[in-house]
DNA sequence: TATAAATTAAAACGCATGTTTAAAATGGAT
DNA sequence: ATCCATTTTAAACATGCGTTTTAATTTATA
């Protein structure tokens, strides 16, 4: 017997997909019951307002990435030296780890974030902040050690290019796959973006400063 | 005598600032005729739509920015060789000459170009590929004559990490130049973060591909 | 089974948006 | 100075939004 969905559960998916493709302002709460198929009040009822519906998607992944991403930091803290590329590589594992919430979870988690930023959605910086400011500080710090030479003002900025990069490429990233897939003939599967956005960062990231 | 500023004008410079600021969406027509001092319905009389607006307010930068570019980009392709950073550097002269249109001309073009990918105006993209398609075929091409081990789809990719960089540094500009002054005490001008922009840009261009 | 609590449902509310309409004002050409 | 096209103005329109309300219904408890 399948296990019964509730309507909360209903309603989160369905948010979680409308945003990913289409933006949190852009997704109206009938689009998202209507996809649900449960009634309109049915959010406001469960979930208080339409920003609680949207710090909720966000929460039930940052609850599974953030504390992933921690213990892998902390690993690689562990050994003796470690390069830019190994830190960026370690955030394969938590991505991977959002596929138990949702099959295609790291793009949606992803794509979710970058609209976060996109659209200026203070509030989300502010429960993420609030809540895993202490893992962002880690990423800050071991980001520093691989990488001694940059000075903590350097690495605030380019840590911050590697996030638009991110961001961008997986907010454009459908209508970028469609453009590649028409020009080149060759169809990338949205994981396979991080793939190469990887090298990109760590390449930004260690560059030489301006002189 | 000061010359005489137009309706159209009032309403262009007003809603670029806005649209800047702001985002497109987030505009709506009734702050920008409030700010420009006209009336409602003078938008959809000399516009004919709000989308119109924002082309025309992007179309004024654009006419400027991408022949100068393009120029910019002809120069260097005289040269015999040159590298990856040679090419963004020529990006600094046709940002610089948007000071023409406004005294923040290029922190502004930069922002709107962010909102423009940000939120998804499929028409601005469209407007640009069809207006200025050849100068973007020509930066795509100076960049892998810079970078010759890059296949044509990395290229691609990598140059729209950039774009996503470049963007997002943009938007979250203010917030990101406050936060900075406060944590490291060191005031940035909105001009210089491209200062910080362009090597990173290079570094990630230039990266070895992923094995 | 009877009762109370939790949930779902349909409808309306208040508000902000882009756009349109139709009248008033303006300004240049004859 | 008059006429006509251009521009400005004020008002209303249609639509979609998040939210609230009130009643019906389901679910769990005793």
């Amino acid at each position: 017997m399948a296990k019964r969905i509730t309507t909360q559960e209903k309603i989160l998916n369905a948010a979680e997909a409308l945003f990913a493709e289409q933006g949190f302002e852009q997704t109206s709460l009938r689009q998202i019951t209507t996809e649900a198929a449960v009634n309109l009040a049915s959010v406001n009822y469960h979930f208080g307002s339409k920003k609680a519906l949207i710090q909720a998607v966000m929460a039930r992944y940052l609850e599974i990435f953030m504390p992933a991403l921690r213990t892998q930091l902390e690993g690689l803290g562990a050994k003796g030296s470690f390069t830019t590329r190994d830190v960026f590589d370690r955030f394969r594992t938590p991505l991977s780890e959002l596929r138990q919430v949702r099959k295609h979870g790291p793009t949606l988690f992803l794509s979710l974030l970058g609209f976060a930023y996109a659209e200026i959605q203070g509030h989300l910086r502010r429960y993420t902040m609030e809540h895993f400011g202490d893992v962002m500080a880690l990423l800050l710090d071991t980001l520093h050690q691989a990488n001694p030479k940059l000075s903590p003002v350097d690495m605030f900025w380019r840590l911050h290019f590697v996030l638009g990069a991110t961001v961008f490429a997986q907010v454009s990233g459908p209508a970028l796959r469609e453009i590649a897939a028409a020009d080149f003939g060759e169809a990338v599967a949205a994981d396979q973006v991080i793939d190469r956005l990887i090298p990109f960062l760590a390449g930004g990231v260690d560059a030489t400063t301006a002189e």
